[in-house]
DNA sequence: GCTATGCTTCGGCGGCGGCCGAAGCATCAT
DNA sequence: ATGATGCTTCGGCCGCCGCCGAAGCATAGC
């Protein structure tokens, strides 16, 4: 009978660590967890910015690469005497970002940021902050360029035309494993677009001068590192081309 | 100017925990995860049962019980001299059916268990295992009943007249956050069907006896808990209504 | 009342793991 | 070659936290 095949030897010791366990006790560390942190920015950063970061010595943080090197959710690569380290896929900077999501709304905590880094930054490799959250709004509510679907938003044919014309790759993001979806955005609160159109609209006003990254402090705050200002070249663009009235 | 603003001291502490960590700390002990996961199969469950399922003693499971509820992942709801817990929400549900789907893919290590708990099972509250895979594929592929948009599945007018004639509430799946999406099997290594129509489908089908759950081994046993079996009739239901040969 | 059961709190033990400084390699610069 | 810089490995310290047994409350049943 079934039950005694799993009371059998063939069931995994239910002591066992598990996988779930191992992966989540490696974004348990707050040194490893500020270095992910700094790592959903999406570039690639070496190990002595990381330490800087963290708030660690170079040794140290030296083991805690190696571990999440080994655990699989960095990829290293090696470059002269630098070793540049990034996020091994998408879809760990995805539970990141709903781990953290879910961690913010869990922690009552009031944000303790200043505004700076508030009114635009780059999650991950889209564009988060209130413009983030302006963007969203506008494409959605009024304008009907975003239609919803069940798991996120398409675009309307006139909402692919104004997109385009603003030098978003509108293919590229079709291609991306979803074309775009809410995420929840940890200042505001509110939903910024994500997905291969939040990727593709971030990279290409920043191609185009759009939106340029602004120096951070140093490298110690991992919100900083992320911000990006609009030019008055996108303010003009945004305003023209989306009637979307930047403040 | 801006970046002095951040120097100051309204930015957070560096070197301050941050609540990512803090919810990650909590999934990262090996009973606390036992504990989650078998609170993923959405039932209410006592501390004791709790207790045998992580493997450790009432007064070591209270208190990782103590600590899960304090950080916001697990609801409490005394009644008598037993304490039911459950997950909080559908987001931490969701947080860590996305963490073990991860950790799953970054840990190479062949699955353990026996055949049973494979065969079919409920993943959070749908269907999963061998069953559900198979049930995914025959609803994509082929039949075309479930239609791909951006962040999931669509249902064409013939897909929902087949689904609602197996006695699914389309109305209840539609008013889901997401109506279909997919979710990625521990043991199949394949996608099944989750969301709102992944939840009505496992409930329409055991309410009308297709589905019935099965005893576990004790409560040792996570997957176990969770196993379902095809009823005669529901193998017939599958066969007339879908289509869908379960061997 | 008393006892049994479920659960929690307390105290103490032990180990994992994070931290650092020092030393060792590798790479680049002069 | 010689030194400087980036990074890693090694060794030792220390604290956190998970584990258990025992005792303390609460509820249910007699």
């Amino acid at each position: 009978m079934r039950v005694s095949a799993i009371a059998s030897g063939t069931m995994s010791d239910p002591t066992a660590p598990g996988p779930l366990a191992a992966t989540a006790a490696l974004m348990a560390d707050p040194a490893r967890a500020r270095m992910l942190a700094a790592m959903m920015g999406g570039e690639a950063l070496t190990a002595g910015e990381l330490a800087r970061i963290a708030g660690v010595v170079p040794a140290t943080a030296s083991g805690h690469l190696s571990r999440l090197v080994e655990g699989g959710l960095v990829a290293v690569h090696a470059q002269g005497r630098h070793r540049y380290h990034r996020l091994a896929s998408e879809e760990v900077a995805a539970v990141l970002e709903t781990l953290g999501g879910l961690s913010a709304r869990l922690a009552p905590r009031p944000w303790k940021h200043g505004d700076a880094a508030r009114e635009a930054r780059l999650c991950w490799n889209h564009l988060a902050g209130r413009l983030g959250v302006a963007l969203h709004e506008r494409l959605t509510n009024g304008t009907g360029w975003l239609t919803p679907v069940p798991g996120g938003w398409t675009a309307s044919d006139e909402g692919r035309t104004r997109l385009a014309a603003t030098g978003v790759d509108l293919d590229r993001a079709m291609a991306a494993p979803r074309f775009a979806c809410d995420c929840m955005d940890w200042s505001e609160r509110r939903a910024h677009l994500a997905g291969g159109l939040g990727r593709e609209i971030a990279t290409a006003w920043l191609d185009r001068g759009w939106l340029r990254r602004l120096p951070g402090d140093g490298d110690r705050d991992v919100l900083a590192r992320r911000r990006v200002a609009l030019t008055p070249a996108g303010r003009r663009g945004l305003r023209e081309g989306l009637g979307l009235d930047a403040a």
